[in-house]
DNA sequence: CAGATACTTAAGCAATTACTTAAGTGATGG
DNA sequence: CCATCACTTAAGTAATTGCTTAAGTATCTG
C-alpha cells in the first residue's frame, strides 16, 4: 500500500468518535472485541465493523485466540500520522519566523536611513 | 463547538489526499483559491467544497480582499490533532515499559530461587 | 453433548461525501 | 462601461459510510 493511501485511511479510520475511543481504551492495553464494544451503543457487527477499518488503517492488529479475538494498538502507524501533521505544521511557523526575521532585518535597515 | 467533534472534523479533513494536498501548499504560506486548485484535477467548486471543510475542521483560515480569497494554515487546531494521537501513542508505549520491567524484575525473581 | 459465549457473515437502508455542470456575483483592467 | 477574472451558488448523481437485523460458526463449560 502507498504510503498516501495508509494515510488515507488512518485518517479516516481517526475521524470517528467510536473508533477514537476504541484506539483510547486500546492505549491501555489489549482488548476483546466485547471489551472495546463495551462502551459503544451500537450492535458488535457495528463494533467489528469500525475494528476492521482501524485494521485496514494499520492502527490495531488482532489476533484470534480460541473464541476471542485479542486486539492491539500498532503505534508505528501511530506515528506516521503524527509525522504528517507535525511537518506541515513546524514548516508553516518556521516560515513565520523566517518572515518575523525579516520584518525585524527590514526594520533595522529602516533605522538607519 | 465541542473538543470531540473538532478532532472528527480535523480527521475527516486530513483524510482526503486532495485536502492533505492543499494542507502542504499552505504549509509553504498562504494561497488563493485557484492556486490551491492548480495542482489538483477537478473543478473549481469542488476545490472550494474541499477548501469548506478544511476551514469547518479550524485547518484553515480564510479572508477575502476583493475578488481574490486569500488562505492560510491555522497550526493551533493541527497540534490538537497531533496531540490526540501522541497522547494515546506514549500511553501505549509506556505501558509496554511497565511490562517491560515488570517481566525483567519477575526473571530476577526467578534467579533468586 | 447441550447450551451459552464470542464473534462472524450477509443483506439492506438512510445519510453523507465527492464530485459534476450550469448559471450566477462582484471586483478589476483596458 | 464592458469583458475578463476569481470565485460562488445551486442542483443533481454515484459511491461510500455507519449503522441495522437475522442467521450463521466455532469454542468453551457443566
Amino acid at each position: 500500500m502507498t504510503p498516501a493511501a495508509n494515510l488515507d485511511l488512518m485518517f479516516q479510520a481517526l475521524a470517528d468518535p467510536s473508533r477514537r475511543t476504541m484506539v483510547d481504551r486500546l492505549s491501555r492495553g489489549p482488548a476483546s472485541v466485547s471489551q472495546l464494544a463495551e462502551p459503544l451503543a451500537m450492535s458488535l457487527p457495528a463494533v467489528v465493523q469500525h475494528l476492521q477499518m482501524l485494521e485496514a488503517a494499520g492502527l490495531v492488529k488482532t489476533e484470534k485466540i480460541g473464541r476471542v479475538r485479542s486486539c492491539t494498538l500498532d503505534t508505528s502507524a501511530m506515528s506516521q500520522a503524527e509525522r504528517w501533521i507535525n511537518y506541515r505544521r513546524t514548516q508553516w511557523e518556521r516560515r513565520l519566523d523566517r518572515l518575523g526575521d525579516f520584518l525585524e532585518q527590514t526594520k533595522d535597515e529602516d533605522a538607519l536611513e
